[in-house]
DNA sequence: TCTGCCTGTTAATTAAATTTGACAGATTGA
DNA sequence: TCAATCTGTCAAATTTAATTAACAGGCAGA
């Protein structure tokens, strides 16, 4: 069986593109820089073609004989910055469980959170009502959704809408008996 | 066998102390960040004692359900900044082979080197004389080693020294049948 | 055109990280 | 006090990383 490249290239960090970079700058070639490192360069071979996740100690290793911090390494512009697309399982899951998140990007740089939601039958965001400083609203995609805002009360189904400020308390619950997905926007992030 | 904690703690990284100060500061369990993160307690658990150095992916992982960036992860102080003492097994190894540097500490935060230099028995430097912008000096500890310094040549034995301009094309070469160790000093800082 | 030496890659083996599934101690509420 | 639920830890099984030892391509010098 052929060796696939890693998921989204070890969730979304390009570590080997990122090494790549620093090894070449540096002036070194893999055997030179694992002779340095103290590793074998068939292991800085596969970090590079991102087949394996290198530990810790190893990646620190290999960095010691560039030399660099781990933290100037990881602070390295890439250019997985400014990212625009994303595949589907590029989506970064926030809750697992009966009720499911997958975000679209990172909130740390920007101020529009989008989510892909997906309720079990049964799945309830809580009797405890959920409050934060936010505007959300989002379209069913699937299934039907129980939406409790203050104290209006509706189920959506396939098509419907919501638009709100998050200050108010709310409450979504899945009262069908097959999944509900909803796509929502946040903003600024929440979760 | 009882497992051992990693040796020298990942090569000066506090990987576990770091985390866990970031969990707690979280007020997360490993349980809950576990479950944030995708990944087990115990992989968390043995990560926090040392007890093995996660891949990148992982730490990835772990990180991402606090939330926090590897490079300020990386960035954090941690209680080995400005450290004065060192167990043996706590030298940086800088070249492994005929001859052997152990390194005191880190040169990017001092401007002196101190090394534990191991000579085998015919082991040398090289015919091209080394040469870098600094000055050194050192004591014979074991053996016996022949040093060159320009136009100069002595065989040192246990107790001798040395001290000269490294700009001045030098080498060492142990003559001697059995390992040679010196304790030197250099600054600025090379290798 | 050889030989030698460098580059990076890869299959098979070995070593290590991660999960699974348990355990014991501490805490909370009935 | 008992049961339920949390905490962190750990041995065994599984999965993955790292090493070893090869390979093929490029390039320089004889």
């Amino acid at each position: 069986m052929v060796k696939q490249e890693l998921d989204n290239q070890s969730l979304g960090l390009n570590l080997g593109a990122r090494l790549k970079l620093v090894r070449v700058q540096a002036g070194l070639s893999q055997r030179e820089l694992a002779r340095r490192a103290g590793v074998t360069n068939a292991a800085i071979s596969l970090i590079e073609s991102n087949q394996n996740s290198p530990s810790v100690a190893s990646l620190k290793k290999v960095l010691d004989g560039i030399p660099m911090a781990m933290s100037d390494f990881f602070a390295l512009e890439t250019p997985e910055q400014d990212k625009v697309f994303f595949k589907a399982d590029e989506l970064l899951p926030l809750a697992q469980g009966q009720v499911n998140f997958l975000q679209v990007g990172d909130t740390r740089k920007h101020n529009l959170q989008i989510l892909y939601e997906r309720y079990e039958p049964g799945a309830d965001t809580g009797k405890s009502m959920l409050q934060h400083e936010s505007e959300e609203g989002g379209i069913i995609v699937e299934g039907e959704i129980e939406l409790t805002v203050g104290d209006r009360k509706k189920v959506l189904t396939k098509g419907d809408a919501y638009l709100f400020d998050s200050r108010i308390p709310h409450r979504f619950r899945n009262t069908g008996t097959k999944e509900c997905i909803i796509i929502s926007g946040c903003t600024p992030p929440y979760l």
